[in-house]
DNA sequence: ATTACAGGTTGCACTTTGAAACCTGTAGTT
DNA sequence: AACTACAGGTTTCAAAGTGCAACCTGTAAT
C-alpha cells in the first residue's frame, strides 16, 4: 500500500491540498482577496473559532502565503496580508467560484460577478494555456513525468 | 457572528469547498482524470482507508461529480467515472498543480507536465478570461453582487 | 466445501475541531 | 493607582471525524 507521504511528494495537487485542503484555509485566502487583513475581520466574516483561525493563519504564514506584520497601534495588533505566492492563488479561487456558478448556482444565479474594469466584461471562464497564452484543449493532452523541456516552452 | 451556513450559502468558493474541501476528495478526482475507475484502484493509489474512501465516493456520487455503475463481472463490482460536472473540475486541479509547480517544486522541477498533442507545447498557465476568451487581468477587476447581466457577456 | 476477490461495513482508538472561558499587552478613563 | 476596553491570542474539554483492522457479502473457480 502506497504511503500517503509518497503519494503527495510528487503531485502538485496533493502539495496544494496539504497547504489549503481543509474547510477554512481557502476561505481565509478568499477574504484576504476582498481586503481583509485583521484577525478579528477573518473571525467575524467566517464565524470561525479563534483557536482554529490562529492555527490556520500560523500555517499560512509558515507556508509563506500570508505575511504577518505588527501594526503601530495600541496593544499587540497585527495584520495578515497575502504574499505574491498567496496572490497567485487567485486563479484557483476563481476556477472554484466559476465551477460553482455553473454547477451549483447555475450561471443565471451566480451570487458574485467579477468585471474587467477595462472592458466591462465579466470573468466568465478560466482556461489552460501554453506559455504563449494560446488556449489548450484538455481533451488533447498527453502526460509526461519530469521537468518541462525547452522545446515545449 | 456570522453563521457558517450563511457565509457558505452565497459564495462559490465555499460551495466548492463544501464538496471537495478535505484531504482526499480532490485526490480521488485527480486519480479519475488519470483513468482510475475502481474502488480498489483509488484505494491502492491513495493509501486511503476503505471506510473513508467509501464515504467520499458516496458523497461524490451524491453531488453528481462521479457516477457509479455496476459492472458485468463476477461479484458486485462497480466503476466510478466522472460526470461532465466532475470533468469540469479539471481546470481547478490544473490551477492547483501549476501553483505548486511554481511555488513548491519550482518551475524547473515540476514532477508532471501536460502537453498539448496538437502543438507539442506544455500547459504552462491557467488564465481568467471573459466570455469571448479574452484574458482578464486580475489587477483591474471590480466586483458586483447578483447574477451576470447581458451587456457583460 | 473451500478459496479468492471486489467492495464494502463495523468497532474502536486516536486526532482534530469548535465553543467558551481565560490570558496578555497597551492605552484611555476614573 | 485601579479599572475598563480591545485585539489577538491560549487553554480546556466535549463532540466529531479519521484511520486501522477485522469482519461481511455476492459471485465464480477449484
Amino acid at each position: 500500500m502506497a504511503k500517503k507521504a509518497d503519494v503527495n511528494a510528487f503531485c502538485g495537487v496533493a502539495q496544494a491540498l496539504m497547504r489549503m485542503g481543509d474547510t477554512w484555509t481557502l476561505l481565509i485566502v478568499r477574504d484576504a482577496f476582498f481586503g481583509m487583513k485583521r484577525f478579528s475581520e477573518f473571525e467575524k466574516s467566517l464565524g470561525i473559532s479563534k483557536n482554529i483561525l490562529a492555527a490556520r493563519l500560523r500555517k499560512l504564514v509558515d507556508f509563506d502565503i500570508f505575511e504577518r506584520r505588527r501594526l503601530e497601534e495600541p496593544g499587540q495588533r497585527y495584520e495578515y496580508t497575502l504574499t505574491k505566492k498567496g496572490r497567485d492563488l487567485w486563479v484557483v479561487l476563481t476556477a472554484m467560484r466559476l465551477w460553482s456558478d455553473k454547477w451549483v448556482f447555475g450561471e443565471e444565479n451566480a451570487p458574485l460577478v467579477a468585471i474587467d474594469t477595462a472592458t466591462g466584461k465579466r470573468v466568465a471562464k478560466v482556461i489552460a494555456a501554453d506559455a504563449d497564452g494560446n488556449p489548450v484543449d484538455p481533451a488533447r493532452l498527453r502526460w509526461r513525468l519530469g521537468a518541462p523541456r525547452a522545446n515545449e516552452e
